[in-house]
Parts: structure tokens; sequence; C-alpha cells
RNA sequence: GGUCGGAUGGCCGAGAGGCGAGGCAAGGGACUGCAAAUCCCUCUACACGGGUUCAAAUCCCGUUCCGACCUCCA
């Protein structure tokens, strides 16, 4: 037996994970700026903690995720004067277009998804821990500022030094004692939203609400802080600052994922467009788009392109189909096994490649067994593939994936009709008349339903693209 | 300037001292009235130059190129 071991971004290496607390595990994943539509880099970020929890809790864990929503921020504030909407409607219209960005990818709800605006208290409550203990201050000017000279162990995450940053360009230096201080609360502008404090009335930093939050629903020490590779500065520094300045042991782990890349570079504001979401998903299942995402390591860069999803999602109809033809053989769904070279492989910082290899050699077996009528073979294959597919939340048979679906009755009564038909062809298949059976499986393709003939016997299903 | 990644076959994408990952595409074959599906075979790659070693895609040194972060970022 092997058991889970993970990278951590902080020591630069993997190690076994052992959690706080025996058998549970919290983990807090930086969720979306609620701005703009989700483009896929978004998702992918979802899809591999999502892979993350779903392993660990089939690994026995009882999972506690929690995954933020920034609901206030500069872009919202901007988004909201461009679109003519309230803030609050702009954050609400995007965070609803993440939500069905995940649900169509099959990412399972957290356990709770804290709002920055909900958490204003917590915020202050910690702004005047920070300042008690002298690790913060407001200048007067409605600000909060962190003092980072004080850390000794700021910037240990990133490994770089302090006199090496380059000073922000925006950085109003008037009240910072250091340029390098962050913003923990910024002060109202006219017109902008607002929340009373006893430093006057503002809004919250974004470094801030992750500290609060976390703090919050997963106490003063978790086992895992999750994130995008570009969230390590200055995002989740400053979430170590603020939170350890506070005396909170935070987070004990830190996993990064790397980006989706176009054209070698991280995706872009203008590619993003084109690669949202909602835009993919009209070219691909979502089950397929997951798939594709949660294809390659966490960590290694994946170079979208529509070749590679498309190829991705041939590739995932493979596998879907020696599930689906299963169940027509066995007359039951598989029962989600997992075998052992997969537990391997995810076990070692959740090497989905290496466990993708795995399921590759069961649909070979599979499908050689289908061809044998081995059915104790063709179970255990299907077993297997299918107890994979569900850990990388693609299981063909979920609910989740079911959704479009027509009624039993519908497809009861669409199975009658097609069995009518592949009976005439059958029929003027035995007199040779290969023309008519031509025409009656031309005709159904034009519906959109693909006839196969197989040694039990045709077989059809519903394959779309028919012509119009 | 500082910090951190990367370069693998037609394409995607693992591996991290010794057994050709895997997938997709392509070609050939089996099966089939044809098609589809499936199976089998073929396609022996690791940016470049040195070095260490019995053995290097993997370790070391150097070089080139690409990318990321440095207070908006998944």
């Amino acid at each position: 037996m092997s058991s889970l071991a993970l990278y951590d971004t902080l020591t630069r290496t993997t190690s076994p994970f052992v959690p706080l607390k025996k058998g549970e595990v919290g983990i807090y994943l930086c969720g979306a700026t609620v701005q703009a539509p989700p483009h896929i880099g978004h998702v992918r970020s979802g899809v591999n903690f999502d892979i993350l929890r779903r392993w660990l809790t089939k690994s026995g864990y009882n999972v506690t995720f929690i995954r933020n929503v920034t609901d206030i921020d500069d872009k919202i504030l901007h988004k909201a004067v461009h679109e003519e909407m309230p803030w609050w409607a702009v954050a609400m219209k995007y965070e609803r277009a993440f939500t069905d960005a995940y649900d169509a990818l099959n990412v399972l709800p957290p356990t709770y998804e804290p709002r920055a605006t909900g958490h204003v208290t917590q915020m202050i409550e910690l702004m005047q821990t920070l300042i008690e203990k002298g690790a913060a201050y407001a200048p007067g000017n409605g600000d909060v500022y962190l003092e980072v000279r004080k850390l000794s162990s700021y910037l240990t995450l990133s490994r770089q030094k302090l006199d090496d940053l380059q000073p922000a360009a925006d950085a109003d230096e008037t009240y910072k004692k250091d340029p390098r201080d962050f913003a923990l609360w910024k002060a109202a502008k006219p017109g902008d939203p607002s929340w009373p404090t006893p430093w006057g009335p503002g809004r919250p930093g974004w470094h801030l609400e992750c500290s609060a939050m976390a703090h919050s629903y997963l106490g003063e020490a978790f086992d895992i802080h999750g994130g995008g590779l570009d969230l390590i500065f200055p995002h989740h520094e400053n979430e170590i600052a603020q939170s350890e300045a506070a005396g909170y042991a935070f987070a004990k782990r830190w996993l990064h994922n790397a980006w989706v890349t176009a054209s070698g570079e991280k995706m872009s504001k203008s590619l993003g467009n084109s690669l949202q979401v909602h835009e993919l998903l009209k070219t691909v299942r979502g089950i397929e788009l997951r798939w594709y995402l949660g294809s390659a390591h966490y960590r290694s860069m994946l170079e979208f392109s529509h070749e590679a999803l498309a190829e991705s999602a041939t590739a995932f109809k493979r596998i879907e189909g020696f599930l689906i033809r299963s169940v027509e053989i066995l007359g039951v769904q598989p029962t989600p096994t997992i075998s052992q070279t997969f537990t391997d492989a995810m076990n070692d910082d959740l090497a989905v490649p290496t466990a993708l290899a795995s399921i590759s050699e069961a649909l070979r077996t599979g499908n050689t067994a289908i061809t044998a009528g081995d059915k104790p073979v063709i179970a255990s294959a299907a077993n297997e593939i299918r107890g994979a597919l569900e850990v990388l939340g693609c299981d063909p048979f979920d609910p989740a994936f079911a959704g479009a679906g027509a009624s039993e009755d519908l497809n009861s009564a669409l199975d009658g009709v097609i069995q009518l038909a592949l009976a005439q062809r059958t029929a003027a298949r035995e007199r040779k008349d290969f023309a008519a059976s031509d025409q009656i499986r031309d005709g159904l393709a034009a519906l959109g339903i693909t006839i196969e003939d197989t040694a039990q016997g045709p077989r059809w299903s519903i394959t779309g693209n028919g012509s119009k």
C-alpha cells in the first residue's frame, strides 16, 4: 500500500501528507474574482483541486473544502461603471457564470463558498488583532497597512528578498512606512461602496479577505492552501504575513496549479475571451473538457489548442464507449473499484497522466474481452475504469452529466422505433439486399443515430451531427 | 535587476541514472457484404556543447531559446 505524498510549494519538495487531525482535511482554495466570465484557466484550477478533493475523499478523509468568492475589488467596480450595473449585480452575474461552469465540469460544490462582502466583521477583527500586536497600522487616511519589514518570514513562499522587489508603481507612499507595505483595507473613495470600521469607511483589500475567511471556516491552522501559480506572490505571501502576524499557524502545505497556456504564453485577457468555458462547451461536452483539463499533471503547463482538445475528446469517447457497451452486455452499470496502479499513481502527488496509462491498459483488456465474450473480464475492466473516472470526475454515469437526457419513457419508445427499423435492416441484409440495408443505416445516420454491427447484433447510439 | 519554471517523436503529454509511459494522428493487417467499433503491427524521441558514470532524456558545468512573477491575475 502506498500512501499519499504531495508537493509543497513552501519546501519545494514532495512529502508524505499527514493531516493535522486524523481522518480530516481542511482545504482553502482561492476562488474567482467575479468580474468576467470564466475561461478554461480558471476552471483548470477548479478541476485540479476537485480531483485532489475527490481523491482525499476516496482515501477515506472527511474533507472540508472552502473556496472563496471575491465579490468586491477594483475590477468589479470598474466593470460596474462599464456595464452600467450596480457592482453587486456585476459580482452576482459572474459568480453565476462561474458556478455554471463548475457545474458543467462536474466540479463538486465546496463545503462552503464564502463571499468577501459577507466577512467584513471578521476582517475588522483580524485588523484589530494585527494593530494590537503592532504588525499593522492605520495612518489616519482610512487605509490600514501591514508593516512587512517587521516580519522575519515574509517572502519565504516565493523565496524573494524584500529589497529585491520592485516598488509598486502606483503605491501611495505618503502614508506608508515602507513602499512595500500592503493595504489590508482601502479607504472609501467617493461613490464606491464602503463598510464602516474603527478607522473610517472603506472596503477590503484582496489579501485580507482570504486570511479572514480561512480562519473563520478552517481555524488557526489547516492542512492545504491552494491556488494558481500566479497567486504565490503577492497574494499568498500576504496571506501568510497577515495570518502569522496575527498568531495563526495558518496553512501547513501549499499547492499551486500551473496555467493553461496558448502559444506558450499564459492566457491573456484577449485570448481568454475565445477560450471562455461557455464557448468551448459549444464544441465539446463538459465531461470531455474536464477530461482534457484534468489529463495533464496539475503542476505542468497545459498548452491549449483546439486540436488537442478535440483529440482528447476522441480519446475519452473511446473509454466511454467501452463502458456503455459493457452495460449493454452485462445489463448492469459497473461498480467503481480502484486498482493498485491507479492508487499508486494518484498517491504520487496526483500523477494523473500515469494513472491514465493504467486506464488505457484496462481499456484494451476490456475491449478484447468484449470480442471474446468474456463477461468476468469485461466486468472487472469496466469496474476499474469507472472507479478511476469517478475520482477524476469524469464518470459518464454520474447524474451530473446526464442532465440533458430524455426521460426513460421517451428512451424506451425511441429504442422501440429504432429496433423496428433495425429489424427491417436485418431482414434486408439476410436477403442480401444491401442497398435497402444501407438506406436504412444512412437514414438513421442523417438523424444523428449511428448503427454498428457487432457480434451480438446491431447496436445504436445517438452521436449527433445528423444532417439538418 | 531579483525570484522561479520549461525545451521529450507529426501532435498532446508522462518519466527523473540502466527495462521503448500512455494517448491522438498516420500507414499496414485481422474482422466485416460495406461501414463502424475493436484488436494486432509499424512510426525508437528527449534544445545545444562539455563533464561525471560501467551506464545520462534523467546528475554536474556552460550555452541558446521560451515563459512566469516582482503589489490586477486560476
